[in-house]
DNA sequence: ATTGAAAATCTCACACA
DNA sequence: TGTGTGAGATTTTCAAT
C-alpha cells in the first residue's frame, strides 16, 4: 500500500499518541473527524497499521534484564519452525532472520539474569536449535520509536 | 513503582490493543471504567506508561530494510559519546551497550540497502567508531508489543 | 470530504468499604 | 487507599449531502 502525504501525518499524529481524538488529529492535518477516521480504517485493512498498542518502560514492569540472542538453527530449518518455536515464549519481544552466521536473532527481556538464564536454556533446548549465542544490555541508551516488555 | 496483578493485566490488555475502551478492559480484569482509568492515569503519572502509539509495518512507510550494527569503539570511548554521537542519525531506532566484543549495538532502518550503507559509511566514520559489523534482516518475523519506524 | 445526529465512551463528582 | 455509580461532556460512528 503506498501512503499519501495526508496518511502519513495522520500515522506520525497516532505514533506520538494513540490515544488522541480523530478531532484533534483533523484539525492538526486538516480534516474532519470522519474523514481522519476512514483514513485510519483503510490503513488498518490495507495492513499498513497493524494496531495500536502501549509504550511501557521496562525496567517500571520489573523487566529489567535485556538481551540479544543469535539462533544457529539445524539443517532444514524454515522462518516458520523458527517463529513457531519462539512465539510461545513471552519473554520474547522480537525475532528476525538475519545475514550472516546466525540464522535469527532474537531479543529477550527478563526480569533478571537468573530469569534470563532459564529463559536461554529452554531456548537452546528446542529441537530446531544447535546453539545460540547472547549479548546482555548494559544501557539502553537510545530507545526510539519502539519500546516494549513483554508481559 | 510496583505494579500489582491488576495493573499487569491493564498493561498487557493494552498492549494488544491502546484503543480498547476502559470498560471493555474492566470486564476483562473485573473493574470498572473508571477504576481501569484510574489505574491508567496513575501508570502514566509514574513513569511505567510512557504513552501509546501506533504498530505500523515499516515496509508501508517504505522503511524496508532493518539492521544490526555491532559497534566497536576506540579506547576511552563512554556511553555519552556513543549516545551523543549515533542520536542525531534519523536512522538510528535503538542503542544498547552490549557485554561481548562489541561495545554497542545498533538498530538502522533504512529505505533500501543504498540508504542503509550511506548511513553505515557516515556511522563508521565517527571517530569514536573503530570499526563496525552488520547483519541485515531478512525477514522481521515478530514485533511483539510495539514496532516502529522512523519518520 | 463535510455536516449533523445518535450511540458509545470518557471523565468527573460524590458515596462507600 | 481504592472502588462503584451516575450525570454531563466529549468522542465515535454512520447516514445523507
Amino acid at each position: 500500500m503506498r501512503l499519501n502525504d495526508l496518511d502519513e501525518r495522520i500515522v506520525h499524529a497516532l505514533a506520538e499518541d494513540a490515544r488522541r481524538s480523530y478531532a484533534d488529529i483533523g484539525t492538526q492535518v486538516g480534516l474532519s473527524a470522519p474523514a481522519v477516521k476512514r483514513r485510519v480504517d483503510r490503513l488498518l485493512a490495507s495492513g499498513a497499521i497493524t494496531g495500536f498498542t502501549v509504550r511501557v518502560d521496562p525496567a517500571a514492569l520489573g523487566w529489567e534484564t535485556e538481551a540479544f540472542v543469535e539462533i544457529y538453527c539445524r539443517r532444514n530449518t524454515g522462518p516458520g519452525d523458527i517463529l513457531r518455536g519462539l512465539a510461545r515464549y513471552s519473554e520474547v519481544a522480537t525475532v528476525s532472520t538475519v545475514t550472516g552466521e546466525a540464522d535469527a536473532l532474537v531479543q529477550v527481556f527478563a526480569s533478571d539474569v537468573r530469569h534470563f538464564e532459564r529463559v536461554l536454556e529452554r531456548i537452546a533446548g528446542e529441537p530446531f536449535v544447535e546453539r545460540t549465542k547472547s549479548v546482555l544490555v548494559l544501557s539502553p541508551l537510545l530507545r526510539r520509536y519502539t519500546s516494549g516488555s513483554p508481559t
